[in-house]
DNA sequence: ACCTGAACACCGTTCAAGT
DNA sequence: ACCTGAACACCGTTCAAGT
């Protein structure tokens, strides 16, 4: 058979396309490299674990996230790209504390808070940070749980909910107003 | 060989004496089986299947929070309980959204707000709920990856600046005074 | 440098059969 | 009612060997 010649980033794209398809419980090492067409030997080339692996994809979901004014709006967007992947927010709880893609989460709305006057940016950052993954780990288990009938609500009216839980965080853990 | 005899209580004391063993990770049904002298297939008698007993893991792990006063104290009570159990806040978070364990969560911190006077204790609930759930996650991924050398920090220092994280945000979640 | 092929030590779950 | 035994379809990871 023909050497099929690949990178991390192939490996991630091939990765996060897989996770959108069938959600992480069903990803594993041998689907990847099944989707890129090569033995799943092949990957520990590239990668040293399963779980490196799943740190890089954290930190491209953290890096989707585009950048942003102020403590709220930068909240929003990363809120936006933990949700745009199925299981995004489990994903990169996992890989959190091993500051990869976290650390990019938590030094953005580190800089957001000190631009809006904060006395504590570090501190602020890590509490909205936290607040930011509980929150979308609930809303992708609860959308799932829905979808599946496992809890009596509709997606959208899910959907609604939370958005107006995270609201209600951000109204508390943001300041209002930075002049 | 004998019957062996066990219900689901006892193979919920087995589960969450082995997670606090080997930790989640390498909490398989077999060890389970193994642990109470009976063959894996025996689990299925009691337990629909894997998640389901990891429910009631969850379940157990946030009734052994003991009854306390008033939004601060419940949150600290149930702060504890996650963390007493090595990756209870991910056993608890997996299962948060089938309304399990985390409805007894939601409902006493939904019944501590009302008492405080909260105009919406039900949305007061959910962030707080979100906000601790997410908070423990990261405590035990950071003290994790602190022992293992992943996160160059002593276990203590993370302990003290996770609490100092939980005060903060308890201060910005929680009324301060209820009169 | 990067991949194949084969192997090792595991998984969760099902189901007939035993008692 | 509750367990055994055997099987099925999987895992992550290692490592010699190929090109």
């Amino acid at each position: 058979m023909r050497a099929q010649r690949h990178d991390l980033d192939g490996i991630v794209d091939a990765a996060i396309g897989l996770l959108d398809e069938i959600g992480l419980p069903d990803l594993s090492m041998r689907r990847v490299a099944g989707a890129l067409g090569v033995q799943p030997s092949a990957l520990y080339w590239h990668v040293e674990n399963k779980q490196s692996l799943l740190a890089a994809v954290a930190d491209r979901i953290v890096r989707e996230a585009p950048a942003a004014d102020g403590v709220a709006a930068t909240a929003w967007a990363l809120r936006d790209a933990l949700l745009a992947h199925r299981d995004g927010a489990e994903v990169v709880v996992s890989t959190v504390a091993l500051s990869l893609g976290s650390d990019a989460m938590h030094g953005r709305l580190r800089e957001a808070y000190a631009g809006e006057g904060s006395e504590d940016p570090d501190r602020d950052a890590s509490v909205l940070t936290q607040f930011l993954l509980g929150h979308t780990s609930f809303v992708q288990q609860r959308m799932q749980a829905a979808a599946i009938g496992a809890y009596d609500a509709t997606p959208e009216s899910v959907a609604d909910a939370t958005r107006a839980d995270f609201q209600a965080g951000l109204d508390a853990l943001a300041p209002r107003h930075s002049s």
